[in-house]
DNA sequence: GTCTATAAGCAGATAGAC
DNA sequence: GTCTATCTGCTTATAGAC
């Protein structure tokens, strides 16, 4: 199977070709479903031919390892956007970087959903898995700096049921990201809470 | 589509067939996942004929849709069936329930992932849907007896984190469950504790 | 009731013209 | 570089024999 995009747009044009048809893939993996992401339906949607697309990409699953990149890499860059913002008070940073992902996934929820699930099935290239890992380290080097103890086993966690949390609210239509924000901190924060030996409150 | 069974099976010999249907397409789906589901997949390891397999089911999304209720009841069961032990402890009403649950979906991960992908993008008949919300339902009426506020809010809350929970470790391939069902509950008792005024701790 | 055989259609992928 | 045309193989689904 193969993952890697054919060729690395370098150029304006060819860059605009694979934008419309990642951008056609994604518009009908969040609506269809995997199922109608068809490579045929990809070309027509994007605009272009499906020999096009092939000169892009080796196939559908290229597509999806691509698209799960970016995805990444956006989310990637909104917490590395706020590592600046970064204060000293853990509540605030945990809150601020579920306010981003819920922002970032609520975006397009199917498409996050369908990408998740396909991630699981896919052979991801080594670059995207250190990517996803990258996410979960950086909440882990948070957490460590504000003296949090198993810092990378509570990033997993926090990530995991920050996941769920947010799916669900978009499987549900929810649509105010306030309250939901407000949720998962909700829960993120309890969890971090409980751990702590009594008294030694959040700052 | 056509998403009910053919036909109910009352017969021995059928509810075998059916059974085996379901067996194979759940083993596939676990192992390979849906993309490998195909109608003569499925036919082939569950050792009956394509031609019997559209005899019980109209289409693939029948099979998908009746393994989704089936999962469902199973579950739903270890939860009514945890009804009698249920104590004054909202603490241990709810670490019981998230140790059923982590049983529950630890045992075929990769089964449980799939459907509920499946699940968000198949239209469901009313009966299914109503399946799962009874399990919300259920969590919720349990808060409630203990006094939590919001109850229905916070056990869609609730089922959602660990859900996120359950499925990354079943991804990242965990296998001590005593250990899931601790971070779990930490999660889930934090949320809960998170929301209540202070100095009012749980029994 | 279950099987074999097969129809019909579609998906993925490529070759070759422009 | 992009398109059209096309091929191959697979999937769904049915018909009809036993």
């Amino acid at each position: 199977m193969l993952l890697e995009p054919r060729k690395r747009p370098h150029q304006q044009r060819s860059a605009a070709t694979v934008d419309a048809i990642l951008e056609a893939a994604a518009h009908i993996l969040e609506r269809k479903g995997l199922d109608a992401l068809t490579t045929n339906a990809v070309a027509e949607l994007a605009g272009v031919s499906i020999g096009s697309l092939y000169q892009y990409f080796p196939g559908k699953a290229a597509i999806l390892a691509e698209l799960i990149r970016r995805e990444r890499l956006i989310l990637l860059a909104g917490i590395e956007r706020m590592a600046h913002a970064s204060g000293d008070s853990l509540k605030d940073d945990v809150c601020l970087l579920i306010r981003i992902a819920v922002a970032h996934q609520l975006l397009r929820p199917g498409l996050g959903r369908a990408l998740e699930y396909v991630e699981t099935t896919l052979p991801l290239g080594p670059e995207t898995a250190k990517l996803s890992n990258e996410i979960v380290q950086y909440v882990a080097a948070l957490l460590e700096r504000h003296g949090v103890s198993e810092a990378t086993e509570a990033a997993r966690d926090l990530v995991a049921l920050a996941k769920g949390m947010i799916d669900a609210a978009g499987i549900a239509g929810e649509s105010d990201q306030r309250l939901l924000v407000g949720r998962v901190c909700r829960a993120a924060l309890g969890y971090l809470e409980y751990s702590m030996p009594n008294g030694n409150e959040l700052t």
